[in-house]
DNA sequence: GCAAAAGTGTTGTTTATACACCCATGC
DNA sequence: GCATGGGTGTATAAACAACACTTTTGC
């Protein structure tokens, strides 16, 4: 959607190809630099900051329609990808909008009516990602984005930050009982970068044998008999996920601690 | 609604004051006899058993659309009510009906169009109450209620097996991390009460005296210097559950097994 | 040879599990 | 006095948490 034609379209009778009342607002979370980054789009006007959102077609499955945005946004298939809670509470999700708060909001010059001024409920998704796959594709109401930092994610669009800070919260209470790592790593990594994950994370640190022992004693990743030279110093022995473990654990979850 | 006067303008007009394409389906989780419960309604025509839903009016914030639902089915307030899943995939959360289909089913004779026709997500809750508290109201397209065993849903309505499939298994994987009871046995209890809840919603034997330690380790509940007399060579203890603890741990979480 | 990073085991403590007998009550 | 259900403690095993030195490598 990039030409002035398609986005008055869009605006005009995008009700006819999606269901109105509703979005689906991934959070793409990244890792990268020791650092977990969440990708986010700067929408036209008012300079706004906001998560690469999309609405559902009318005939689509709602899971579906959760991995084509993705796929559309950042040319990602097969990903993590996980429904966390469905947002209809906050002043702005109950609320209807003005044409002029949304003709100055996106600069268009609308007249008249269109579905997008109704009340929209957000469905929270959010997805792992392997930072260095992700091409962002912009379009007309997205005119930059960038990768930020957890710790210093701007003020958002409507009631955003909220979403994106219950995405967080779901991965941090999500990582004791789950594995993750699956779609953040290369296929093969060492034991100090899932550990830096893990601590990033968290946020807190974890100490070095004792997740080591953890995760081998799981049976979620095995040595390989290769190392890796990565820089002065430092040749780490590779680890790879243990598919079949890892699904395993994905699907029964785990009790523990770390 | 019970008019038929009432009936007729819900279907033609109700989407001037509700949300299309949008229901919430709350699963209604009550304990008695030692078994779990589900409330469900039977629905004009089609002898069909489902969720006691509703819809979420146009300026409602959706949480209040939730506790409002529960009140008007169950006369209930302030209860433990938690979203848990939004249902958008299967093939009946994703086609259209039609006017046939939607007079059979209810025993109506609509001409034209209405807003039910459309594809409609359904928003899962599931609430846990008393059992003895609740008394149900019935409305023209509720015909009759019932609590079914848990381990005797019989066939609903559009993929509500699968909706109430879910909001067990939510609630079981939960019950690990969140204390559980509060609203489902009355303000003081016996240690035997409280213990074959738990076994019941994990559908496993707990040792009692482990069982007993742990929740009083954890500060959840505490004994109290009154017994009761239940029956013959019975007279328990009451317990009491610790507010502050209890909903400290609520909002926590607490990571541990059983 | 020295600085930086990776690798590796042991111990004490806590937590979980397994297990059985006595007491009180009602009949 | 006996049948039923409630109450209570201990010993073993497993998991967790805390802790520091050696090895490798690049410069």
């Amino acid at each position: 959607m990039n030409s002035q034609e398609e986005v008055n379209d869009f605006v005009k009778n995008g009700h006819q190809q999606y269901l109105p009342h509703l979005s689906i607002d991934p959070v793409i979370i990244g890792y990268h630099d020791q650092q977990l980054k969440v990708l986010l789009l700067k929408w036209i006007g008012l300079n706004g900051w906001g998560l690469p959102g999309g609405f559902i077609q009318r005939r689509e499955p709602l899971s579906q329609a959760a991995h084509r945005i993705l796929h559309e946004r950042t040319g990602l298939e097969d990903l993590f990808l996980q429904q966390f809670h469905i947002f209809g509470d906050s002043p702005y999700r109950v609320q209807e909008r003005s044409v002029n708060e949304f003709n100055e909001t996106y600069g268009l010059a609308i007249d008249g009516n269109t579905w997008l001024f109704e009340r929209t409920l957000s469905i929270g998704y959010f997805a792992l990602v392997d930072y260095s796959k992700v091409s962002v594709r912009t379009d007309f109401f997205t005119v930059d984005y960038q990768w930020w930092d957890v710790s210093e994610i701007p003020p958002l669009l409507f009631d955003q930050n909220e979403v994106v800070e219950k995405a967080l919260a779901t991965l941090r209470l999500q990582i004791y009982h789950q594995p993750i790592g699956y779609n953040l790593l290369p296929e093969k990594f060492t034991l100090p970068e899932i550990h830096t994950l893990y601590e990033t994370i968290l946020g807190k640190k974890l100490d070095q044998r004792n997740f080591a022992k953890k995760l081998v004693g799981l049976g979620l990743i095995k040595k390989l008999d290769e190392q890796r030279a990565i820089g002065p110093h430092r040749s780490p022995y590779l680890y790879q996920f243990e598919k079949d473990a890892y699904e395993n654990a994905l699907k029964q979850g785990i009790v523990h601690t770390y």
